[in-house]
DNA sequence: GTCTACTGCTTCGAATTCGAAGGGCATGGC
DNA sequence: GCCATGCCCTTCGAATTCGAAGCAGTAGAC
């Protein structure tokens, strides 16, 4: 059974080479500022982000990890710092009593707060300088999609070496 | 001194976590299956491929690590992972002696033909499969610029806390 | 009621990453 | 020619990451 041909169109090629870069860049220069304006890691800001927007200020550790497309053992560690530094409290689910609901503390928002417009400034700066109002729309129209279709997509195992007779 | 209003527009937002999101979930995708396909991790990957893509198979060590926006230490340490394995050679550059020329072999360019298929299969399927030809058309033509913003942007140092006086 | 399968989190060890410090060559001023 | 400055790569230590294994709690079958 031949493959199909081995290669993407240069146009697809560009545009993956140019995402892995712009995206690399981006968490760099990110990463950079959020160590020096709050001594955050990219992650551990994500999370306190991710935990800020909730209503209830609180969400389960495995949603967490989904959230930010983590290793649960990963976000153990990471929350267990983030607890060290007051920023979140761990506390058993009411509900499921093996889940643990991770809540970000007066200290989390005051700090996230601290840092979020230099943050955003960064944004700004490297990703939304040089695109116009249209252009961003016109990117959030294309991302949206391939967001959603990797989500729906077989998120880890489902290896396809699995060669099954019928299939 | 007012700062801008601390928050981008909602569009934006969304542009730019989705860009995260995507790359992330892309990213393990990929490196699982090149761990598969051929041991090998994403930045051993795209080592190799980007001195397969050199007309001389070669590249300074320097170059290669901007090329994959990656830390000179951490360049240092896959080079010798690569080289263990016999995918890369390493040599003085003759034209500066404080210069290394790394040179794929054809192991390596075997294995790069070897797990390049696959991995341009995951991509394709992640990334392409929502995507019109139009799209990727689009997509391409919206991260070029930012690319090359990014690229121009002082790389690493020059907090932008520098409020430039003059220029 | 009990057993089995599944989910949620944590611990463990190994591998990878980065920044800072160090050693050697190159380039320009004198 | 000689020195100061800068670039290039490597070593070093500390921190982060992941997957596999382990320990609970939950849900459904019987």
């Amino acid at each position: 059974m031949p493959d199909s041909p081995p290669s993407l169109d240069p146009v697809q090629l560009g545009a993956y080479f140019d995402l892995i870069e712009v995206t690399s860049l981006l968490r760099h220069a990110v990463e950079q500022q959020l160590r020096e304006a709050g001594d955050l890691s990219y992650v551990q800001f994500q999370l306190l982000a991710r935990l800020g927007d909730s209503p209830t200020g609180s969400h389960r550790m495995t949603d967490l990890a989904d959230g930010v497309v983590y290793s649960r053992s990963g976000l153990t560690y990471q929350a267990g710092l983030l607890e060290k530094a007051g920023l979140v409290v761990r506390a058993p689910s009411p509900d499921d009593e093996r889940s643990i609901t991770v809540t970000i503390t007066d200290a989390g928002r005051a700090l996230l707060a601290k840092v979020l417009p230099g943050h955003i400034e960064v944004v700004r700066g490297l990703l939304f300088e040089p695109l116009s109002r249209d252009d961003v729309k016109a990117l959030a129209g294309l991302l949206a999609p391939v967001r959603d279709h990797m989500r729906a997509t077989p998120p880890r195992s489902a290896a396809p070496r699995r060669r099954k007779g019928g299939a």
